[in-house]
This record gives C-alpha cells, structure tokens and sequence, in this order.
DNA sequence: TAGTTAGTTAACAATTTGATAATGTAAACA
DNA sequence: TGTTTACATTATCAAATTGTTAACTAACTA
C-alpha cells in the first residue's frame, strides 16, 4: 500500500474547507488546511503536500502571493498548485498562469466539478503506463512499436488481435475491461463479432506467453495481473 | 539567433487554445492556431510548423484524419504531432500510434504537463539530425552514399526502390513500418500504387541478399530484424 | 439442479502475404 | 529512330496465417 496522496486546501471561508476536505478525505487523500496564505506556506513546509489548492482571495497573503513564493521553492517544484477563482474571472485566470498555477477552479465550488478535476490532475500526472510505447511489468516487455512481446528474455510472437488485446488490458493493470470496453477499443463499434471470440484471444495469449497474466472476472470481463 | 520553433495548435475550445498559446508563447515558440480540422490543414500548409497540436475531437476533421493526412505528406515526415485526447482513452491511443502520432497528452490540460512534455519531444528530435549515411548492422553494410549493400563482404546491387526501402527499415532495427508508412516514406505522397508492390519488392531484397533480414508482421507491416 | 457464464477445441472463413509471370516505362545505346 | 535493357508495377493465383464461429464441456451461481 503506497503512501496516500496528500493535499493542502487554503481558504479563509471555513465552509469551503469543510466541504472540500469532506469530499477529498472520502476519496482517501488526506487532508492539511490553512485559512490564510501565511499559514498556507507554514503547512507547506511542515505537510508537504502533493497538491496545493488556494483560494486567490485571502487574507494576509492571497493565494497567487503563495502560489508565486511556492514556484520560486525547489521542493514545491512538482506540487500541483489548484486556484480558486471567482466565475469568469478572466485575468486572474492569466495571472494564475502566469504565476505557474496547474488548474483553476471556480467559486462556488461543486463538489463533483472540484473531485473529477484532482482526480484528472493526478493521474494525469502519473501518466505511467497508459501513455508509454513499452510497457514493462516485471520481467514481461510489451512493445507496439515492434510489436513483440518478451517474456523472461523469450520473444513471443503474438498476432495482430492478440497483441492489441494485450496491450490494452497492460496498459492499466489490474483495471478490469468490460467485455464490451474490449470490444470497442480493439475491434471498433462498427464491428460485430460473437461472444466467444474474446474468450478465444485470450485463451491464445496464455497459451503462447505460457503464463496466466490475464484474469478472468465473472460476469465482468478481464483483467491483466502479473 | 535560430529561427524559433513554430507550433500549430488546433482545437474547437477558444479556452485550451488560449492556455496552451500562452505557455508555448512564454517559452519562446512561435505559435498558430485553427479551430477545426480543415484549418488546422490549411495553416499547417502555410504555417509549416515543427510541431501541431491536435485535438482528436474537431469539427470538420478529427484529429486523427488530420494527422493520418499529414503523415501522408513528405513536407510533414518530420513535424511532431502531438494528439489531445481523452483522459484515459486507450483506443484512441493505439489508434494514433497507428496513424503516426508522437505523443499523447489527456485533457483537460496540466500547463506544466503540456510544457514539459513539448520540451521532451523537442530534445528528442536534435539527435534524429545526425542522420547517417552509412548502416551498419552485423555484417550487413548499407551505404547510401553509393547505393549498395555488402554482406560479409560481398556486394550487392539493389535497384534504387529496393535500396531505399531496406534502407529505411535498416535505420530503426526492430521497429515495425505500416504499409502506409512506408509507402509515404519511399514512395512519395502523390504515388498511388496496388498492394502487391511493397511485397514484391521486399521478396526482391530478400532474394538478392540471400538472407530474411525483413520480417513480416501480418496485418501491421514490416520490420528490420537481423 | 437449472441456468448462466467462461473455457476448449476444431472447423471454417477471411484476410494477408508470397511467388511468379507478365506488362508497362523510361533511360541507354547503337 | 528503333532496340535493348533494367527496373517498377501489376495481375494472378497459391500458401500461410489469422479471425471467427459453433458445439460441447466445465465451472460457477442462485
């Protein structure tokens, strides 16, 4: 289990904070807060937090006060730095850029807008495997720009579907695909085939790499596992 | 001073065109834009970017019509293409690795994603300038200087097309060449010929240099493997 | 136990490529 | 100018591979 994710929210309206560390805490980040921007760089330093979101309006320093002071800071140089503006605030919108803010959020806040928008931003920033050519899990390297499969040293030959089918399910492991995800991304939509052919592209690609990296989920679909 | 580095941005939302304008401008690039795909062709004629940004889902044209369209044409062999897509849009990915894409970035868009991801692709492409004249693989030598092979020290004479297309496979061993890249890459753009001749000329290297140095990869292409 | 879902296997269909010969084409040459 | 020659392309068919289906079996679930 990794270390959980861990955020910074800086308002001075004590509600915003409570709404936002409710919906984040429930999502399992765990949560610092400040209600200035002073002790916005206090926490800073002492939680230091992977994602930092400041409301633009506080007092003793507003947030693109802190965002500017943090960006000049090494260690903060990877934090994810989120404003709270106010609506159609076009020239905050600019200055945050400018300042070096990753995102911008409007007030008032929705809680569904706020959580999908730190959800994006993080894995986003992870783009580990889903936005890589190789992929590499353990001793497997799965590579679309040659298309060959290398198993413990071993090239397996494996064909168009299956790799494609591979590759996908590698691409985010233990992530299960619905039967009909699958479909869709290697067959296409205007493609109808049976319901077993799944099932036979993937009995083919454990039987060439010889191992049981895909796992059945009943009822559900697959998933890769290794 | 160098010419700067230019870059097409093509996206139907003002927004996103505004925010990634504004951070490719701060760094010095030379920055276009279009709002669909039908202009993002007409300026990426005009404009002659290094670099176009595309987002998949366009008016007119999608991205991927676009950037299959450009990777059709010599003067765009070399210009980065960078493709916008959903977040975690697996099909669309493999799609654009199909049609030639460089990189992929999910929206909504990180600044300091985008940023760093631009400049990675651009430190990429300095070394590709070295291009050689001269491959060497084993004992396979590939000089287009003189257009001949020699193979343990005997020469070969290949005719001009079969010269250039294992010329091309040669210079990345492994990776494996669609049809469509290589057609567009020893062809040209505006040649249209059937499905046999790509085939007849691989058989032709193969026979003339007496070994299977070209691999086939059904239904994808072909690859450089000895 | 009945009903549903996945695995297995083999047969068949579809697709893709290989091989060969024939044709087209353009430069080189007498 | 006509002929030769080498190369590029196409046409055709054979061969190989790959994809899909069908039918049955096994496993799981209610």
């Amino acid at each position: 289990m990794e270390a959980p994710i861990k955020i910074l929210i800086a308002d001075d309206e004590p509600d915003i904070i409570e709404i936002i560390s409710f919906h984040l805490n429930k999502l399992g980040y765990e949560v610092a807060t400040a209600k200035d921007g002073s002790e916005a760089i206090e926490k800073a330093n002492s939680f230091a937090p992977d994602c930092i979101i400041l409301d633009v309006m506080m007092p003793k320093r507003t947030g693109f006060e802190v965002c500017e002071y943090l960006r000049t800071q090494k260690q903060f140089d990877k934090t994810l730095i989120v404003l709270l503006t106010a609506l159609n605030d076009e020239a905050s919108h600019i200055k945050g850029l400018e300042l070096g803010g990753d995102d911008f959020i409007s007030k008032p806040i929705s809680p569904k807008v706020l959580v999908s928008r730190i959800t994006a931003l993080f894995r986003r920033l992870q783009p580990t495997e889903s936005d890589k050519k190789v992929i590499t899990i353990n001793d497997l390297i799965i590579d679309i720009t040659q298309y060959k499969t290398v198993l413990k040293g071993v090239t397996h030959v494996l064909a168009k579907k299956e790799f494609e089918l591979l590759y996908l399910l590698a691409a985010q492991p233990g992530r299960v695909f619905l039967r009909g995800e699958i479909l869709s991304q290697v067959w296409g939509n205007d493609v109808i085939v049976g319901d077993r052919t799944i099932d036979v592209h993937v009995r083919k690609i454990r039987a060439k790499l010889g191992i049981d990296c895909i796992t059945t989920v009943k009822g559900v679909g697959y998933k890769f596992d290794y």
